[in-house]
RNA sequence: GGCCCGUUGGUGAAGCGGUUAACACAUAUGCCUUUCACGCAUACAUGCAUGGGUUCAAAUCCCGUACGGGUCACCA
């Protein structure tokens, strides 16, 4: 029996041949430097924050040389994909206006790209003919090794202080012959088809990574599975070399646990003869647990699912200029030289990028936000602030959007002038800084008035009737309004003037700022919030007389 | 355990043989302000994990050590 008929009873359907795929799938029409890169997510229905860092450096790549970047589903585990994960992913990519130039959307039945299918679980034949091919001069075969048998072997090498894996003379399916190999799988046992390695862990060879640099590594000796046993599906590895050979990948972003990985990759390469892609690996996001420091986690770290931001409102723009940050650093200075401009017009350098793990800093995610919603008009606020809550807050949906042109002057306040209010870091906490401009949650929500210096209910009283009934007068302007609070402070026995009352505290009942706090808390219900003059102009003298009255 | 990567302040980091060791965030204090926020100012690494070496000179180059992380699956 020749290798060449084992290939034929293992693949009896499989005709087609890898030249067929080349001029099926030939070299990209891409001017010069044009990069070709790729989100390949395994349809599990979340999106990690360091897969998110990767897609958004691929898709910078992409759209800064001119080239393309496509989106394909990683799904040859059936047992970890999820339905509706895809369309999970789709949705973040929209969300963070990251749209693939090439896809495939089975459930839109939307297709867009000439290098498909672009889910792998369609391209079994694609994988199965290079499988083939391996088999057929020698460098794969069928290896009938059970868990239990892999494991003890796992254990001996283990015990013995061996290297583990499945290498050398412990690769016991690679010696036997191909008559055997047949015949166990004419008695139908089952099997995966293995790689055969032509490797020397002893020698090392020069690597160039794009982020690392130069990285020395071992050859790989290992004889890793390429094929499952139950679907016929490829592994990562595999699929890796045939989809990106075949879709003409140049540039490879990934984490950088796939660095270990990279001396198979290789082989898989030079045993066809194809080019390799450039590979950028990129570091780990960790996270302090107590004293030890671990990978950032999306079981343990909330902040490691890219559904976090958007659930508590993060502006997307707040989101990926944050991972810019660490994706750059020198982005942070690019930014202050170019407030006004889309972080896509900030290059990407591979080299400037850091190679040690980082933290990510939520403190810095939300100074970055603050800038960024505080440059918004107050209609984008509005717009994006509801189309939040329609998802997440529908009672304060239905507050805003009853009240469309309130809610935006209400958000006006202090903005739209050279050195806004920064005080919203995200949507979701809008409401709580808010609040007491609208009737109905001022209604509904218990809360009691804390007054602070003035706390006596007979002064305070004076204070808010005084003021009503002879000061305040909508259609003042911001100076005179400003002045009269000064007189009633004055005729009520209050320094007019902070600094007066600072120098001779005895002389007075309190100041200015004193009484103004009065009516603000009276008013509101808070102590600290934006502008007074123009809250009461938005609010008008019969709602703030109403509202006062309980006291 | 083998192999690989990493280590500059609380965080992201600049630095590429001679610097007072940038900048941003956070923190603290002060100024401004009738609150808050903004803005402004000041403080914060006695030191670049550590020990040796090379050099007139090292965070920067070399070697060792420690520590941290990754990886060794029919998961990606």
């Amino acid at each position: 029996m020749t290798n060449k008929e084992l290939a034929d009873l293992i693949f009896p359907n499989i005709t087609k041949t890898i030249e067929d795929y080349e001029k099926e799938y030939p070299a990209r029409d891409l001017k010069e430097g044009a990069k070709v890169t790729r989100y390949a997510p395994s349809p599990t229905g979340f999106m990690h924050i360091g897969n998110f860092m990767a897609t958004t450096i691929s898709y910078l790549l992409a759209r800064q040389s001119g080239g393309v970047f496509f989106l394909r589903n990683e799904d040859t585990d059936q047992a970890r994909t999820v339905e509706g994960a895809v369309e999970a992913i789709r949705n973040n990519l929209e969300h963070y206006g990251m749209v693939p130039d090439e896809y495939e959307f089975r459930d839109l039945n939307e297709t867009k790209g000439a290098y498909g299918p672009y889910i792998q679980s369609e391209r079994k034949e694609i994988y199965q003919t290079f499988v083939k091919h391996l088999i057929e001069i020698g460098r794969a075969y069928p290896c009938f090794c059970s868990k239990e048998e892999l494991e003890e072997t796992h254990e001996l090498q283990v015990k013995n202080k061996i290297r583990t894996g499945y290498h050398g003379r412990y690769a016991r399916c690679r010696k036997l012959t191909v008559s055997e190999a047949a015949e166990r799988i004419r008695n139908g046992e089952d099997y995966v088809i293995r790689f055969k390695s032509m490797g020397d862990f002893d020698e090392k060879f020069p690597f160039d990574d794009l982020v690392k640099g130069k990285v020395e590594l071992p050859e790989n000796d290992m004889d890793v599975p390429i094929m499952k046993s139950s679907t016929g599906l490829p592994t990562y590895h595999f699929a890796h070399l045939v989809d990106d050979h075949l879709m003409r990948t140049t540039h490879v972003v990934r984490g950088e646990e796939w660095l270990p990985s990279v001396p198979l990759h290789l082989e898989l390469f030079k045993t066809f003869g194809f080019k390799a892609p450039k590979y950028i690996h990129i570091p780990l996001i960790l996270k302090k647990e107590g004293n030890s420091v671990r990978k950032i986690s999306k079981r343990k770290d909330p902040e490691a699912l890219m559904s976090y931001y958007k659930e508590l409102g993060y502006p997307r723009e707040a989101v990926i200029e944050s991972i810019m940050t660490i994706i750059n650093s020198n982005f942070e200075e690019w930014r202050t030289g170019h407030p006004d401009q889309v972080y896509t017009e900030f290059e990407f350098s591979p080299k400037k990028m850091s190679s040690s793990g980082a933290f990510y800093d939520l403190d810095k995610l939300d100074n970055i936000s603050k800038n960024i919603i505080s440059k918004k008009k107050a209609v984008e606020v509005y717009d994006e602030l509801l189309e939040w809550a329609k998802i997440y807050n529908e009672p304060f949906a239905k507050v805003i959007s009853e009240n469309k042109d309130y809610t935006i002057s209400v958000l006006n306040i202090e903005r739209e002038q050279k050195k806004p209010r920064k005080d919203y870091a995200n949507y979701s906490e809008i409401e709580s800084k808010i609040w007491y401009m609208f009737d109905a949650l001022w209604n509904s929500k218990d809360k009691a008035r804390e007054f602070q210096t003035i706390d006596n209910l007979e002064d305070i009283k004076k204070i808010v009737n005084t003021y009503f009934e002879r000061y305040y007068n909508i259609e003042d302007d911001k100076e005179v309004w400003f002045n009269k609070i000064k007189d009633l402070a004055g005729e009520l026995g209050y320094a007019r003037e902070v600094k007066e009352y600072n120098e001779n505290p005895d002389a007075y009942k309190g100041h200015v700022g004193d009484v103004s706090t009065v009516l603000r808390i009276a008013i509101t219900k808070e102590s600290m919030t934006p502008d007074l003059y123009e809250i009461m102009k938005l609010l008008g003298k019969d709602k703030m007389l109403d509202r006062v009255k309980d006291l």
